[in-house]
DNA sequence: GATCCTCGAGTTCA
DNA sequence: CTCGAGGATC
């Protein structure tokens, strides 16, 4: 044998530095070289192996990539199953698990070795004298699929294992995963470049190993964790895990930083949350951790149910995203008629619970996600509450799925469904023919906030307004006893189900003795519930609570002329005149007359608030009428030589001009005079200003109190009170309650597992309270 | 006309 | 909680 070459020694040591710069990097995590000497190390050696074909090794660095695309993937029998492990969600599934060994080994406070349970894809790996021959994916455990040349690519996975004292034969099994950094450049990347985005770090993994071109693979940034072994021959592994662990570390294979060694019940959970506040900045997805009892012996003891081994279990973290099938989409008619899709999903678990529905909003949030019908899509609960898609997962997508579109006719009356102009949500054009927004309007008339009917939920209103006992939201105030008896009882007769009645032999009637109760009890009520109640178009809680305040009486309320609702803060021409327009109809002054009639009873009321007066003449109504041309400069113009409404409607056109306006101002208004709509308003509006400006000016109430002029904000959730009764506290001593924080937000109070408001108020700099300070500063104040 | 703030409306599940 | 849009303010 001639002595080695120098070019083959040269080569030889080549690939040792690069197996040991490659150890450093992925096993021990502490890199020794910097990349750019690690690429001249490796281009060194491609080019000597290109002088040298003859000593080119399978194991070289240089051979990671094969060359020759396969045409599928033979089946690979895994000669001891890789086992699927049983699940943990709660503390108490994890005390039982630690319990069944303690009691079937007889031993207290067992050791256990614990392990992040990483997002990726479970693999096998087989060497033999060390050599890395061929490496399979889980499959279904029994058989998975021979994927030895993309996983060759994989950098963290040894080609050689290093040392001596290896056994003949070892398969070792862990995780490819895809590393976040990695999946975030890799997909900026191809978005710039036009190429295909994964849609998740796992299924980045998974599709990556599918790949049946291993140039592809090689391409695609993942990483790998070894956390068990399969096959063992001519050797013999350690007694416990962590010191096989330690092993294969020593071997040249990656194991994770995290894994540790743990006593107990106690000790399992205490891993579960140190890992848990580590998860949001690891470098990696994991989904939960493994517990694994550590000595051999007791897992022998302990051995398998089914196909999961007794002495191991996944604790999962509640998943934050998920992904389902959307299965379909309904369309939910709204109280205004709003037309909301809403995602049928197949039902999936998300942060604990199982998710069924999510909003999507409206048909633009569809058309921006592009979701449709059979897609696979990735659910979330915004704010640990409310379900949303976040995206759809474009690789299943069927290719002859149809963009989605809003139908044209509303699904329960049959009602077109339209669109203004610039506006973003479509309606049901059916207003109260549509079953839909009645059982809505009474829902909201009968809800808490308004004139809290208790006890009347869904069930009722469904019933009652579908066989005609609810024609109007007065009709509550009609209903008798026996009328929800009888509407039982058809009730009952249109489902076929059997009246309780007749199981019991004595009629049931308790619940309508409640619920008439109820009603009656809701009769006595405040003005600003009254306004809400109605379900007034862009009246909300606080725009009735103004209402409220400052007009003091629904008898004046409802035939104040529009534009005087612009007189109240916060109320510009949109809002006033959506409320004009509701008492413009007919149908609606029958409603309050019959709820009055019928024994409605508003506690409040009172005279209007005497700062109307303040500002407000002849000329500023005009210009609150919107009358086209007509600014304030040209409404004081007329106001001097018009000084009321008679004056006004009397005057031929040419007296404006003379007045001192612009001829084509003249004809607008005289034009606009002349509809007798306009006329008739301008005269209610007369009457109304004469009204308010007889008002005698109280005794200016020098309102009082410590938080007057302050904004207080209300986030998280209080324990001494409800928030309501926070709210009705802080106002009560002047305080504003808004819903949401801006640097003019006063305070802050910061209830327990606040959120979002929390953080903004940090950012802002906005002083926050605790409870603690807010109960001591309304006790301080007699609160 | 732009910008900031607030309100209204719609929503899920146990 | 989030989104959209109305109102106030400069």
């Amino acid at each position: 044998m001639a002595k080695p070459s120098p070019s083959a020694q040269r080569i030889d040591q080549l690939r040792q530095r690069i197996d040991d710069a490659n150890y450093r990097y992925y096993v021990l995590d502490d890199p020794s070289i910097p990349d750019a000497e690690f690429d001249a190390l490796l281009r060194e050696l491609q080019s000597l192996e290109a002088e040298h074909p003859e000593l080119v090794t399978p194991d070289s660095p240089t051979q990671r990539v094969g060359i020759a695309p396969t045409g599928t993937f033979a089946q690979v029998r895994h000669a001891i199953p890789m086992l699927s492990l049983g699940n943990a969600f709660t503390d108490e599934e994890v005390a039982d698990f630690e319990r069944r060994i303690e009691e079937k080994l007889g031993r207290r406070a067992p050791k256990f070795s614990v392990e992040p349970k990483l997002d990726g894809l479970a693999i096998s790996l087989r060497y033999e004298d060390g050599r890395f021959v061929q490496g399979a994916t889980r499959g279904d455990g029994a058989t998975g699929e021979d994927v030895t040349a993309n996983l060759r690519t994989i950098k963290a996975i040894p080609l050689q294992m290093r040392g001596k004292d290896w056994p003949a034969v070892l398969e070792v099994r862990g995780e490819v995963y895809m590393p976040l950094a990695a999946f975030k450049a890799y997909n900026e990347r191809a978005v710039k470049d036009g190429g295909k985005v994964l849609a998740n770090p796992r299924n980045g993994a998974a599709g990556s190993l599918r790949q049946l071109d291993p140039r592809v693979t090689a391409q695609r940034p993942l990483a790998f964790y070894a956390y068990a072994v399969g096959i063992v021959e001519g050797a013999e592994l350690p007694p416990t895990h962590s010191q096989t662990l330690a092993k294969l570390r020593d071997w040249g294979f990656p194991v994770s930083a995290l894994n540790e060694v743990v006593v107990g019940a106690e000790g399992l959970l205490g891993y579960y949350s140190g890992i848990g506040k580590q998860r949001e900045s690891l470098p990696f997805d994991i989904d939960g951790v493994v517990y694994k009892l550590d000595d051999y012996e007791g897992q022998r003891e302990m051995g398998f149910v089914s196909r999961a081994p007794r002495w191991a279990i996944a604790h999962k973290f509640p998943a934050q995203e998920q992904s389902t099938v959307l299965e379909g989409i309904d369309i939910q008619i709204g109280r205004t008629g709003a037309a909301t899709p809403v995602a049928r999903l197949k039902p999936v678990q998300v942060a604990g619970v199982v998710v069924t529905n999510a909003t999507l909003h409206n048909a633009d949030q569809i058309a921006r996600l592009d979701v449709r019908i059979g897609d696979t899509v990735i659910v979330r609960r915004a704010g640990d509450v409310i379900p949303e898609i976040v995206r759809v997962v474009p690789e299943y997508r069927d290719p002859h799925a149809p963009e989605w579109q809003m139908p044209t006719q509303c699904p329960v009356c049959g009602s077109d469904i339209v669109r203004e102009e610039g506006e973003a949500v479509w309606r049901c054009s059916g207003e109260l023919t549509c079953a839909a927004q009645r059982k809505e309007a009474i829902r909201h008339f009968a809800s808490r906030r308004a004139m809290d009917i208790e006890g009347l939920g869904e069930r009722f209103i469904e019933d009652l307004s579908d066989l005609d006992y609810l024609k109007s939201v007065a009709d509550h105030y009609k209903l008798e006893l026996d009328d929800l008896l009888e509407m039982k009882r058809r009730a009952d007769e249109r489902d076929g189900t059997t009246p309780e009645t007749v199981k019991s032999g004595k009629v049931a009637t308790k619940w309508a003795e409640n619920l008439i109760a109820a009603i009656d009890h809701s009769r006595t009520t405040t003005l600003e519930r009254f306004l809400y109640a109605l379900g007034i178009e862009h009246v909300g809680e606080s725009t009735a609570k103004a209402l409220a305040n400052w007009f003091g009486d629904i008898a004046l309320i409802r035939r104040l002329p529009w534009p005087l609702f612009k007189r109240v803060p916060d109320v510009g021409g949109e809002v006033a005149r959506a409320i004009g327009h509701f008492f413009d109809q007919p149908g609606n002054q029958q409603v309050i007359d019959d709820l009055l009639a019928r024994g409605v009873a508003i506690t409040d009321t009172h005279a209007p608030n005497p700062k109307l007066r303040d500002g407000l003449d002849f000329a500023t109504m005009l210009v609150d009428l919107e009358i086209p041309k007509i600014t304030k400069i040209r409404a004081e113009q007329l106001a001097v030589s018009f000084p009321n409404v008679q004056a006004l409607l009397d005057a031929p056109q040419h007296n404006f001009v003379t007045a001192g306006l612009p001829n084509e101002t003249a004809i607008a208004l005289a034009q606009w005079l002349e509809d007798e709509e306009h006329a008739r308003l301008l005269g209610r509006g007369g009457e109304s200003l004469a009204m308010l400006q007889s008002l005698t000016p109280a005794a200016e109430t020098a309102a009082s109190g410590p938080l007057d002029g302050q904004t207080a904000v209300l986030t998280g959730t209080l324990t001494a009170m409800s928030r309501d009764e926070a709210k009705a506290k802080l106002e009560a001593l002047g305080a504003k309650v808004a819903g949401s924080v801006s640097k003019k937000t006063s305070f802050v109070v910061a209830g327990e597992a606040a959120g979002s408001k929390l953080d903004k108020a940090t950012e802002l700099g906005v002083e926050i309270w605790d409870e603690a300070r807010l109960l001591a500063f309304l006790a301080q104040h007699g609160g």
